[in-house]
RNA sequence: GCUCCGUUCGUCUAGUGGCCUAGGACGCUGGCCUCUCACGCCGGAAACACGGGUUCGAAUCCCGUACGGAGUACCA
């Protein structure tokens, strides 16, 4: 089995796209695993050059990679069916074209778009597009056209009756061919169009099933008699199954659009998210693994994936879930793991250097343990600890948490814990967490919140940190005593 | 307008005619744990769009209605 993603790089790529991508890697590679073969291609359609950017390519490559959906044959890694990229495949296309031409499959237009719209009008038909008016043009009107300058573009004809297929994930859906207007597969110029490359590819690269977005589920019909006529030229060997995927939708009752900043995929990257939170969650939308269970592995996945399960019901991307699945993935990740994933945050927020001094990598292995089971996100981490890592100099606390913790109750409660922990032989956080309960909670008679708020506030500058005995243990007793002093 | 697709808790879903007084998860919410936060644990509220069939029996099959979405390009 072969199957594709073919993206056009327009713009950055969106959620929708991931869900697409990880559907049919899935597909690949379970038909891989029980023995029937599935090799996943990357092609790039990037026919309108209008609306193509590098920058846009760039990113689809760094999404895919980022996420592990590795593709076995297409862009960059190449295949015996290449090139991968339609703008490198403009002599097939034109090929295939003339072959087209020459059949009866397709006849030259000549007709201007306001002369289609005036003729609709005219006669009051309620089928949007192409009427047909060239399809039967004798020898001296189109020498008429041709007289006047016009360039003709190649426009499919569409067969009468009806077409039928098998969805892979609706069943069976027909269309009535007089409702499915004749369409151009080619600009005037001669530019071939989606409606001529993506079937042409998909039948040269003989890719078997076909798991696209619900929003081509309209031009099948088109797509499927275009192979009737590529299989009548020998162009083609086999039609496609078409499967449609249901819409991931935004708030409201839209579609995610790329307008809307929860669309773009790399974002989740840059927030923190593991690629195998974002696609375990992706992966919920639209399937499920079981009935009671909603965290698992790509490699679960791909075992359990059956296309036949797949809703056809469109879903909402709903952040907060996505940020429980991702968290329940950094759960399962072991600590040293979590720091390696954590570094590049730490370094983009200055937490630590790069390279890593020694002496901040030795403090990190020590603090992230006390971090690592309590951040959703991987960018959090650079936020709770950065107290530990800040020169003096530079250490803020936060404004709200100051004015509510170290007033002037909070501010004794610090003099006494300073006075506490500064008569310590031993600085370990047990000798601290002592001196701190029996100085403040047993002899102030304190309850503990009351006597350990002020005293984070002032250690880490926040009243929400890391377990404040650690912490100080971390710091250091010079510096946790310079801060204890600093907020009085 | 026309065509096609869809409709189970707020959201994502399980459910393929009897196991459903509809299960799980997120979110919400009550409590426990607790040095903050988070984790963890125990509880709670919350759904088969509507109307007709078919059947001994329907969330599940059929038809209609309503609602939602998409497509309707010399974009993909």
């Amino acid at each position: 089995m072969r199957v594709r993603m073919a993206p056009s790089p327009t713009g950055s790529p969106h959620v929708g796209l991931v869900r697409t991508a990880l559907f049919n890697y899935a597909f690949a590679k379970h038909a891989e695993l029980t023995g029937r073969g599935g090799t996943f291609v990357l092609r790039i359609e990037d026919t309108d050059k209008e609306r193509s950017t590098e920058e846009s390519y760039t990113a689809i490559l760094e999404l895919f990679r980022w996420l592990g959906l590795t593709w076995d044959e297409g862009v960059e890694v190449g295949g015996s069916y290449g090139p991968y990229r339609q703008s490198e495949r403009g002599d097939l296309y034109r090929d295939v074209l003339g072959k087209l031409r020459e059949s009866s499959y397709t006849y030259d237009c000549y007709c201007r778009n306001d002369e289609v719209e005036a003729r609709r009008k005219e006669s009051g038909s309620k089928v949007m597009g192409y009427d047909g008016f060239c399809r039967e043009l004798s020898p001296e009107q189109r020498d008429a056209f041709v007289a006047e300058g016009r360039e003709p573009l190649v426009r499919f004809r569409m067969p009468d009756g009806s077409i039928t297929w098998d969805d892979l994930v609706r069943g069976e859906v027909t269309f009535e061919t007089q409702f499915v207007p004749d369409f151009a597969l080619c600009r005037a110029n001669g530019d071939p169009l989606y409606t001529l490359t993506a079937p042409v590819d998909d039948a040269t690269m003989r890719i078997t099933h076909v798991l696209r977005g619900e929003d081509l589920l309209s031009s099948t019909p088109r797509q499927i008699a275009l192979f009737e006529a590529m299989r009548a030229i020998g162009v083609a060997e086999a039609t496609p199954l078409y499967g449609h995927l249901p819409y991931v939708m935004g708030e409201g009752n839209k579609k995610l659009s790329k307008r809307d900043p929860q669309a773009h995929a790399l974002a989740y990257r840059d927030q923190g998210f593991l690629p195998e939170g974002l696609l375990n969650y992706v992966a919920l939308l639209g399937w499920a693994i079981a009935a009671d269970r909603d965290v698992f592995t790509l490699e679960e996945m791909v075992e359990a994936f059956d296309i036949a399960d797949v809703n056809a019901n469109p879903a909402r991307f709903d952040l907060k879930k996505a940020e429980a699945i991702n968290t329940a993935h950094l759960r399962m990740l072991p600590v040293e793991e979590i720091t390696h994933r954590a570094l590049p945050f730490l370094k983009a927020a200055g937490v630590v250097g790069d390279p890593v001094r020694d002496a901040d990598a030795q403090l990190l292995e020590l603090a992230m343990p006390l971090v690592a089971e309590r951040v959703n996100k991987l960018a959090e981490v650079a936020d709770m600890l950065g107290f530990l890592f800040v020169d003096e100099a530079d250490f803020t606390r936060d404004e709200a948490d100051v004015a509510k913790l170290l007033d002037e109750t909070g501010r004794g409660v610090v003099k006494a814990a300073h006075d506490a922990v500064a008569a310590l032989d031993t600085w370990s956080t047990q000798a601290i967490q002592d001196a701190l309960q029996a100085t403040l909670v047993d002899e102030m008679g304190l309850k503990p919140r009351v006597a350990y708020g002020p005293v984070r506030v002032a250690v880490t500058g926040r009243r929400v940190s890391p377990p404040l005995f650690e912490s100080m243990e971390l710091l250091g007793r010079e510096r946790s005593l310079a801060r204890l002093a600093s907020a009085l």
